[in-house]
DNA sequence: GGAAAAATGGAATAAAAATTCTAAAGATAT
DNA sequence: ATATCTTTAGAATTTTTATTCCATTTTTCC
């Protein structure tokens, strides 16, 4: 009874660490190949997780096949399966949220509830902090305020989605003495606002998927009039890219079709800030 | 010859940053679907390097064989060969994430400061975000968005600080179809852009310490023609409290003079959305 | 505006990998 | 000691996955 392959106990688990529970529990009761497997898969998890079959099984010196039954003596369908736990934890380390959030998403069924929805928006925020501790490089982030800090006026650029991190640069800019300027593109007079920088001053310009054209557009146009440019966005093919001098690299997660700003606006008040101490100092 | 698919400048990099560096420096010279695929490696690492051929061709929207030529153009063997290199940069960094950032920020000098300046800004944020989902109550929210959907059209009332928040609620509600009316108090112009409003519109006023006097005023003036009033604020003192039908509390953390707005968006973000499903039910 | 070259989509094919099956070896219990 | 039950090795098979090839479309250059 006790020895049943599978009893309530020991269930087939789903993730790392209870599997790991669960071999050490049964390394005791396990037939000799299955537990130098155990063993082996325990102490090189990464091999699991990118193997094959054939070349994880000469490493741990059993046959191809061993590696089948062991999974099944688990109670996964197969090795393939097995193989998933050692993925999924790898994908942890390096955290993409996206699949978390779909099953928090899906799990509400049709009628979101409005909780969940409150959830989920909070959850977006702070998958998008996270990463943007990974992605923006300190260097990067150095520079984008040095060129900041030379500048005369700094022109905001922000259309559409992004609009309001633009809008919250002016004012955190303006409170702290910074001179800088908020191109509304109101009736259209965009390129006429731009229109007075100088190689001495300096454009911020955000923008992310899809790539507002106006953006693109008026970056592109300080860039060729030698105005320094700083770009905020998503990808490293983001049209901003081609003009910036400097750009900081910011993916958004997102929940539903709505994506989120927190990442870009914890960014924008480090520089706005950054750029002013920078200031003080020279 | 600067066009060979091979010349001594871009050799097939072995490492991940060499991929990166690479695929950069040939963005512009790029076909459509290779540099949609580059865009997507870079996006999508972990997938690249656990997806199949065909899976990753599907979410990044091309054909199989797209891959392979991909991998090709960049002097790799086939696309196994390419996805070597984003496994191998999952097991470098899988021992040493945390490290990592430790080590860089220690390292750095005079980065320090500035890497630290962005990591209390995501600090902040993170905080506000977990705060929120204990000050928000379900019922309360869903007063809030039972309030806004019966509306005919939103006034959305923001200044100074978190005027970003209401322009993002603009733009939110446009997209998903509901009329909304983002009062920008452009030429001081504010209670003329609220007068059209009826007791079958709402108003969605937010406002936080110090609070804005035109944003109580307008939201009393409202009250006070029997608009129903939503608020967003960030203690039971604000002067929009006596104003509104139903309020949300959100009390965002700072970071030197400086509050997130972190909480306050991923709100706003739920409310726009729970009102246009609710109106979608009705 | 038309010829040549490059890029693309999609099916066909080849390669690789996982799984299954069976005979043989090894335990275990009576 | 031997009959039975479990475990194992290795080959055979099936399934999955990567790659190739070619007709069609798109771009480029004259």
């Amino acid at each position: 009874m006790g020895a049943d392959s599978e009893s309530i106990t020991d269930a087939t688990p789903e993730d790392y660490e209870g599997l790991r529970t669960l071999l050490l529990s049964r390394r005791d009761t396990m037939p000799k190949r299955l537990k130098q497997l155990a063993a082996f898969a325990l102490s090189h998890p990464e091999e699991v997780a990118f193997g094959t079959v054939a070349g994880i099984a000469e490493h741990a010196g059993v046959q191809p096949s061993t590696l089948v039954r062991f999974a099944k003596s688990l109670g996964y369908d197969g090795f393939s399966h097995l193989q998933q736990i050692f993925r999924a934890r790898l994908r942890e380390r390096f955290p993409d949220y996206r699949e978390r959030l779909r099953v928090l998403r899906d799990s509400e069924g049709s009628h979101v509830q409005s909780a969940s929805l409150l959830e989920g928006f909070a959850d977006a925020a702070a998958v998008s902090l996270g990463r943007m501790r990974e992605s923006v490089r300190p260097e990067e982030f150095s520079r984008a305020i040095e060129t900041l800090a030379k500048a005369d006026t700094i022109y905001l650029l922000g259309a559409r989605r992004v609009f309001p991190v633009a809008a919250y640069c002016a004012y955190a800019f303006g409170k702290l003495g910074v001179r800088a300027i908020l191109i509304d593109h109101i009736a259209q007079l965009g390129p006429e606002q731009l229109g007075t920088a100088t190689e001495r001053d300096a454009v911020l310009a955000i923008s992310f998927t899809p790539y507002s054209p106006v953006t693109a557009d008026l970056a592109a146009a300080a860039a060729r009039r030698d105005i320094p440019v700083v770009a905020i966005t998503d990808s490293a093919f983001s049209p901003l890219v081609t003009s910036a001098d400097v750009w900081l690299e910011v993916a958004e997660a997102d929940f539903g079709a709505f994506r989120s700003l927190s990442a870009s606006f914890a960014l924008a008040m480090a520089l706005a800030v950054g750029t002013a101490e920078r200031r003080a100092e020279i």
